[in-house]
DNA sequence: TATAATTATATAGCACGCTATATAATTGGA
DNA sequence: TCCAATTATATAGCGTGCTATATAATTATA
């Protein structure tokens, strides 16, 4: 059978939502909670909430119930900026930075599965594609 | 910056989702009510809710609330089969039938804006990877 | 300088995924 | 035949997206 294009990016994305999903369980995370503290780890920089709409392309809401749900589990801190009392910094804790690795590799891990039996080539073009449709969809909303 | 593939498979899923639903609201419709809508249509048979369940690979209690809410709206009717009291059949009314060019154009529209300068051949290897990709996954899960 | 516009964050409420659990109907086995 | 297992559907409750709206702090302008 077959099938569009939309119907296997949703599909990928659900499966690979609930893959990421059960490995982190765990370690009392979700697949979007690890990926805002992936991102707190590998930025220098000091990041507010805004930053993290704007590098995920998310709604206020969304990142600030995020953030809610890891405050309350004791990922990250926040604190009001001393420059900005708009701003809050978001900082990870000590049990965060320790768990970082094992999420790492957890998301390494799911994408080798995917990918498993894809030659270099064919994996280079795919990406171009993926590059494109992405180019594609983010230009048509602007 | 580069990105993981991951990356792109859940934004282009979140942009996606994102246009459909914004172009379907003037029929007051989201993607996943269409998705169900335009399976329906197409299906000669019967269709219960387990046939739904297993068709977009979903759980009982997410295709139940997306029922519930075409329901509501009068887009489907759920009756009791004679043969199984078990089963609901789930039947389009008028107003959905009437309905359903106007979801395949908007589908269509879309997938037509994403892969807009994709060349015939670049498409094909992407087909070829994404089936794969979702193969993998799937066979993963079992 | 006082007020208006902008910016960052928060809250309410919804759709759609999920797991866990319940209920009713059917099927199968002792 | 009767009880246990299976099957189809429903409900409760949660996470993550969204829109609409509110509030507080800052910036810009009359």
């Amino acid at each position: 059978m077959d099938r569009h294009i939309g119907f296997y990016f949703k599909k990928i994305f659900q499966i690979m939502e609930r893959n990421m999903n059960k490995k982190l369980e765990k370690i009392d995370l979700t697949n979007s909670q690890a990926s805002v503290l992936i991102y707190l780890y590998k930025n220098k920089e000091i990041v507010n909430q805004r930053d993290i709409e704007k590098k995920f392309d998310l709604t206020n809401p969304t990142v600030n119930g995020i953030l809610n749900r890891l405050e309350n589990k004791n990922f990250i801190k926040r604190t009001i900026s001393l420059k900005d009392a708009r701003n809050k910094e978001i900082h990870l804790t000590e049990k965060s930075i320790s768990l970082i690795n094992e999420m790492r590799k957890e998301a390494k891990q799911l994408e080798k599965e995917m990918i498993a039996g894809v030659s270099k080539e064919e994996l280079n073009i795919f990406n171009d594609v993926l590059k494109k449709v992405f180019n594609n969809l983010q230009g048509g909303l602007k």
